[in-house]
DNA sequence: TTGTAGGCGTTATCAT
DNA sequence: ATGATAACGCCTACAA
């Protein structure tokens, strides 16, 4: 009992005593157990964040935000990856509420409603990350895609451009789908017309999607693509079949690729602040562990439209 | 009792009683706790992986190949940081210690002689990863750079370079030295020089190693930078000097970046094979925490010279 | 097939 | 200022 109140200063400890101990500490390579403090005080000191693919960058440096914002509260953080999968992530809080997390940091697959019953029904803190849903008794971080895809509308209007095809993610993904209804809400216009492809998060959908667009009537005079991957995608192939960009097409993107990432920026993009989304969210998740009475807040943060060289006036119509 | 034997499977429990367990367990929404359980068995089911930098996208390969298996044999995965220092190698390796984890992957930010010290006096399975250190008491997995780097070499001898610039990382750092000794050995020839240029493993590094090689007399023909970000920051200068690559310079980078996240794929480089290095240092690890008499072993993963459009011929010598 | 006792390593609480 | 006791939730060993 004397150890632990000198370990941890939780009481009155006498000098000489203090001292002893920590010689022994230091010969023994004494490490108190975690596993023991965590049966008896309910806190591991273990945050979750629970991504759909931290290999996206964009969820790279969410990562990178809240480990570093983790660790300064000297906290460990565990991360999973659903693949937008509902089963997985379920299966994953399922096992972060049995590990006892003091918190999950979670960017759901869908609408979340199983992962949020079972953290609820756990008391275990849980806030939702990037995506935002229907769903008022949740702490939310997210950015403003709202926005951002106005910006876009906005900027490609300006532009001339009457027809765009927004290439999509998943539709039922709250991401997609908020960013699709946002641009057209923006975008409508007497004789503008929007093509919304529905497809996945990857390289290989903005391949495939930047295909059909090409092939649409009247064909496109711009591009949307809803996350970096898609961007990517459709970069590469309007790159093999030698369509220039801007000059034959516009293209605009969804979140930042990390400048020291890329030779050459040169995609206009809606950037997110990715860092600081994670770091927020390890904040509030403590928070909410810390009183959970906290009334449910949602953070949102700005989006940003960078324009750079991938989109230009639309060409004269005919 | 009865009610552990029931969920686990360990022992004999009639049809009628495991029946009203699994109810039980139902309604209540009971999930055991894994506190408790680790207390008891001294294991987690946690893993850790310590790298520098998450972002880099050598890294965060890794940590997806190193999630997927750890899931794959239910184990969790904490993710830490290092930025290349010793001191927060070590805490987080103390920390995780005492946290009980079942076994830690690390990339060391030197010799990690700390790190190995605490890890045996806590009979903490470790495994070193990505980098070779002078130690045959610890399990390693890495890449063959060696083999990297002599391609390289032969790479670039065959094209004719005589004078070729190393951007290197930081001296000291075992992946660093071990490209640069290899390389040198292997470039040696007649009237080959070769300068090594110390830094770190940043964009930014690569900035101003490009401009310092640039300056160099005689003028090198060919760069060598020893990660991918290097490789990146010392092409974004030469886009932005109007240097032509590979016209006026060739460059050979090390680690190459997922093809998902470019648009058009010239560097020529050493691929390593990321994913299957996180995964392998799983599979090690555990196979470690399950026989801690294990002899030591070394995985030795194979890299490969991917030549694309950043290399040719050097420019004939006046 | 089921149940009891005890201990894993901490710390809150109540003595001394 | 220090120490004894008990309890956190689980599971091994041993009865019944």
């Amino acid at each position: 009992m004397t150890v632990s109140r000198a370990i941890n200063d939780s009481g009155p400890v006498s000098k000489a005593v203090r001292a002893r101990v920590e010689d022994a500490v230091r010969d023994l390579g004494y490490i108190p157990s975690r596993a023991a403090r965590s049966l008896r005080s309910k806190r591991t000191h273990t945050l979750a964040l629970v991504v759909t693919d931290v290999t996206n960058p964009f969820f790279t440096t969410v990562a990178r935000g809240a480990e570093d914002a983790a660790s300064d509260s000297n906290h460990l953080l565990l991360l999973c990856n659903t693949d937008e999968s509902e089963e997985e992530e379920l299966r994953y809080v399922e096992l972060l509420a049995g590990q006892g997390v003091d918190g999950v940091m979670l960017v759901p697959a869908r609408s979340g409603i199983e992962s949020r019953k079972l953290a609820a029904s756990r008391r275990l803190p849980l806030v939702i990350l990037d995506r935002r849903i229907e769903a008022t008794d949740v702490p939310m971080v997210r950015c403003d895609s709202t926005a951002g895809s106005q910006l876009v509308a906005e900027h490609l209007k300006g532009l001339g451009h009457r027809t765009v095809a927004v290439l999509a993610g998943p539709e039922g993904v709250p991401t997609s789908d908020e960013r699709v209804a946002s641009f057209n809400a923006s975008f409508k216009g007497r004789d503008n017309q929007v093509f919304v492809l529905n497809g996945s998060f990857s390289t290989q959908w903005g391949r495939e999607a930047v295909e059909i667009a090409l092939a649409k009537k009247p064909r496109p005079t711009a591009l949307f693509a809803l996350n970096n991957f898609i961007a990517i995608g459709a970069l590469q192939v309007l790159h093999e079949k030698g369509v220039r960009v801007p000059e034959d097409i516009s293209i605009v993107g969804f979140d930042d690729l990390p400048i020291s990432m890329t030779v050459d920026p040169m995609l206009t993009v809606v950037s997110q602040p990715a860092y600081e989304m994670g770091a927020s969210a390890v904040e509030v998740v403590l928070r909410l562990a810390n009183d959970p009475t906290l009334k449910t807040l949602e953070r949102v943060l700005p989006t940003e439209l960078l324009i750079r060289r991938s989109t230009s006036k639309a060409p004269p119509r005919k």
